[in-house]
DNA sequence: CGTTTGGTTGAGAGAACTCAAGGTTCGTGG
DNA sequence: CCACGAACCTTGAGTTCTCTCAACCAAACG
């Protein structure tokens, strides 16, 4: 019974399920399964069928492409609120990417059929789920991009402005919320580039390393060396 | 009026429509509009503004990534019953893409907010919308793996294997539905390497190329060569 | 029949990778 | 609290794969 609720609870705080009727809220509840999952441990595999999704409530859950010699792509980072396995989910596939948890973290779990229900009754959770789609669909578009068409130099800096930072007196400061290695492969990179190309930027005075934390003094200078 | 039917008889045909009630089709039907695109016209460009989506009823469009020095990337083709333009339009984005038109096309577009009420009265359109999306972020992380983790040669190579064959008396036999300067540019690769990588596999004789159309002689063969 | 578009082939260059070693940081247990 | 090992990161040297540039060929088309 208190288990119940807890979910319950946990669903209305999530942002796709936050303008959902009482009831159906109450009736997902019902069905929704608290999963979770410690620090390394992998949520589903690459090639595992997938029968429900998966809704971050805390933690930290990355999505990466395994590859037989061992070195693997990094797909994306999710955080609390979001939303993964659905695309495959709703396509009756298997997974193509392996999910692992990069910190302890609490998810919740739905099952395809009651999902599906939702849906059918609830279009503003349909019209989340597309929302959520299209959003990874449009990030996914700018890593192609990225990969196809910028230099190691120019994905990193497009990177670190598109990073949310703060104002600092002598520029806007960033940091990475994960190992520089999870970093170099999202741009697809090796971490020995990754690790040289923010040395030429400390080299070219535009931006200051210390750790995960990085400090852009001219955002716009920056911007610059875009295009060389 | 005549018009209007035609443009019913059109949604029906599309997948998308096809389990729609009669009522919200020629609800649907009185709003959509008809759009001809000319071979190698434009549909839309990176950077405007997207207001409704685009369901291809003939023809072929092809979505790419333009870049400054005048290469593009192309990220995906689209054939009649597909839908495109979506993403951005669900996330109130510019494009990302410019659209082209690869032959004399028929497409019908529909307004966003008429969208939006067909399927929050009709969930089985909103669940296709959701597969058709889900389907093309699929292949979109396809594509990441394949650049991010593939050889030239092992990118061409599944990517035939991946085509829809028939079988000969040789072998099974597929064919470029696009110029190959496009295919390569789908797989990330200059026309050159592309043309390079044809050669050896046709030396290696596991292929034969004639214009558009390739022979596959062994796909057992030719998935091996995956390896090395 | 010239022109354009698409495709092939060759030679050379360059960007990022691999391999290898060394240095840091961090967590843990003594 | 310190010491030790394990990750994580950096730096260097050399290699390789793909790209670029350029010429050439073939087919398509007006």
């Amino acid at each position: 019974m208190g288990r119940k609720l807890d979910i319950g609870e946990l669903l209305r705080q999530q942002p796709v399920f936050r303008e959902m009727s009482d009831e159906l809220l109450q009736r997902l509840a019902a069905v929704a399964i608290q999963v979770r999952a410690a620090k390394h441990q992998l949520v589903f595999r690459r090639g595992e069928q997938a029968t429900g999704i998966y809704i971050v409530a805390t933690g930290h859950v990355k999505l990466a492409i395994p590859s037989p010699q061992g070195q693997e792509k990094v797909i994306e980072f999710f955080r609390p609120g979001q939303i993964f396995g659905d695309a495959v989910m709703f396509l009756d596939r298997p997974y193509l990417v392996d999910a692992e948890a990069l910190e302890d973290s609490l998810l919740i779990w739905i099952d395809k059929h009651h999902l599906y229900e939702a849906i059918d009754h609830e279009p503003a959770l349909a019209r989340h789920l597309l929302v959520s789609l299209s959003q990874r669909l449009h990030f996914l578009m700018q890593d192609i991009e990225s990969v196809n068409l910028q230099t190691s130099t120019q994905r990193v800096v497009s990177w670190l402005l598109r990073q949310p930072r703060r104002a600092t007196d002598a520029g806007t400061q960033t940091s990475f919320a994960v190992s520089k290695n999870l970093i170099a492969s999202k741009l697809g990179l090796t971490p020995e580039t990754l690790s040289r190309v923010l040395h030429q930027l400390r080299i070219a005075g535009l931006i200051q390393v210390e750790g995960r934390d990085i400090l852009i003094h001219d955002a716009d200078a920056l911007e610059q060396c875009m295009a060389g």
